[in-house]
DNA sequence: CCGTGTTGTTCCAACGTTGTAACCGTCGTG
DNA sequence: CACGACGGTTACAACGTTGGAACAACACGG
């Protein structure tokens, strides 16, 4: 690993290692003679700077580290996405890491590995609770992604999230007004997530406002969001005792409606003929689904932004801020899944 | 950033600094009972060691990277997930990175921030050529992940890869055993990389096997392999002028597939009625699409366990070692896309 | 001709860790 | 009782980098 040091260009260069550190990292007070030759002996060397040295010196290294539950859930992939972007933007490397539902996982970027190595972390949490992140939040720069947990709790950290009340409200406003009346939830889950239980009040609200009454019957709860558990969620429900199978189900991701669906295909049921389904998060998977799916599209682009800017002015900042919480838009992409209006998707 | 260090330690517990080091990497020569005493206060300090410090000092950081063009697609986050299982088993922390295809950003891992950072990368390349990655594979442990480039070209690195020829061979096998006459390929990209002209390779061999001709109209060529360009490519196939439409099309890659499937949708087609669908990557999406997805499954698992296990070798060792170049296997799974059989999904 | 400032460069120390070598007991053995 | 061996501990230096202070060279105004 013979890698080439600020000694080696120093020597060739015929000046001494400050000089090419100050030329590296564009200090003022070098002469332009001397810059050009150090960059001549950089350029000829190969140099590159040492990131750990650098960080170990500085406590900077231009690294922060995105940490999601599980990239293999599409909304979680095209965040990446959009962060990695928007941070490269700012000069920030991003760095993925899968926490698998593991709150233990989730904590270690923040603490073990994470505060070492990186400048800052956005975690999307799954398991972790606000009194987890308390004594981590103050000391390390962190952005959580998604709600904040249970009304009470104390904020311990920037937040970026979405209205999943409105969202809620808003998805299942539009199954009322195509005349459905017997609406299901799928992905309830009264002890789990915020997240989870927002939906379900828009859920309720939005069916008082059309007049419906809530049948806890169809409301299936779950546990992870995931196309198997939608899936087995949806059979559940077609196969309710006393003819109560619902007309319409709101599902509270894509993948539990990408799930659903495969049910209702299995069962030989038309959609949005028999059932409507609509999910929440916009993936490209349900755009492509067929029947395509009606969904809630979160603006990622914004979110990434928003997260990314909360976590580069805490970087940026020596003094404690106060916590901020920022809501990003959201739309709902009305598709087939319950409108059975055939488009063709544009090229 | 009040971190705790060694010193703090040693400190509170009354030792050197040395000593406390000795503990926490589980050195011998400490005796029960400072042992002991030195582990009380790193827990009640909650010391962490700091990464940069140690990479610094020893060369080892016990973080490996992975490098993929795009996490949007379920191949590359499936196998994400399979790499991060597979390297936690060996002590490696695993951090994603997404290249988006850019030949500088898939060099940058393993010369930038990577070589100072990380103890080794795999990569999954799309643009990188070998003799870029010539004068790095020497220094840095690299495990690349896919085809070998062209044919002539020197192996500068471990692979792992799928037999390409093969598994597109037997899936176009599949098809024309069905009785399909009109097979197209999704896919073809003459210029572009190596699995794209291995697969047409395949495709063109089982053709030839089961008596059919290469009908070049029937090959569309695609630049990535996404859902638009499969949607695309199947809207141009469907237009061909003479009535030479396919009865089945082989696309080199699910998400073609996914986006075949919806332009035939959109024609009001019947899949496998008018045309049967097959991909390769074995991606979830596929097998919860409608109708599901034939498709040939590699093994991801053997495939990061390769890549792993080669990896650590390399990383292992202080002598170069020979590259080696590891085949993984696959196997085809035959679905209601091409045989219109409807199976139930597994709950 | 001497201070004073400006500009470019160098020297030194430190970030937190670990490898090496040296040190100090204590024990067993001749 | 002296000696070596060995278990347990410590001091020191170094990894590559950068902040700060010190320093040299030079121009300028008094």
């Amino acid at each position: 690993m013979g890698a080439v040091t600020l000694k080696d260009v120093a020597e060739r260069a015929g000046v001494s290692i400050k000089t090419v550190s100050n030329v590296v990292r564009n200090a003022p007070r070098v002469s332009d003679a001397t810059r050009v030759r150090v960059l001549e002996a950089v350029g000829e060397l190969g140099y590159r700077p040492n990131a750990s040295a650098r960080r170990l010196r500085t406590g900077r290294s231009g690294l922060i580290a995105l940490a999601v539950p599980d990239l293999t859930t599409p909304y979680f992939a095209e965040l990446a996405h959009h962060v990695a972007r928007e941070a490269s933007g700012r000069g920030f490397t991003v760095l993925i890491e899968e926490t698998r539902g593991d709150a233990r996982e989730e904590l270690r970027l923040a603490t073990g590995v994470g505060a070492s190595l990186l400048d800052g972390v956005i975690l999307s949490p799954l398991r972790v609770s606000p009194a987890d992140l308390a004594p981590v939040a103050d000391e390390f720069p962190l952005v959580l992604l998604g709600e904040r947990s249970y009304g009470g709790e104390q904020v311990v950290a920037d937040h970026v999230l979405i209205d999943n009340v409105a969202a809620a409200r808003e998805v299942t406003a539009h199954l009322a007004s195509l005349g459905r009346t017997r609406i299901g939830a799928i992905g309830v889950d009264e002890q789990g997530s915020a997240t989870s239980r927002q939906r379900l009040t828009g859920f309720q609200q939005a069916l008082y406002e059309a007049g419906l009454r809530y049948d806890p019957r169809l409301a299936a709860q779950v546990g992870e969001f995931d196309r198997p558990n939608g899936l087995a969620a949806m059979r559940t429900l077609l196969q309710l005792p006393g003819g109560v199978r619902p007309d319409a189900v709101f599902c509270f991701s894509d993948m539990l409606a990408v799930g659903a669906q495969r049910a209702l295909h299995e069962a030989g049921l038309d959609i949005p003929g028999d059932v409507a389904v609509a999910g929440v998060d916009g993936s490209a998977e349900g755009l492509y689904s067929t029947p395509s799916l009606t969904s809630v599209v979160p603006d990622q682009a914004s979110i990434a932004a928003m997260a990314v800017s909360c976590l580069a002015t805490r970087i940026g900042s020596e003094d404690p801020l106060p916590y901020e919480v920022r809501t990003a838009p959201h739309r709902l992409a009305v598709r087939e899944s319950t409108d059975g209006v055939r488009r063709p998707l544009p090229s």
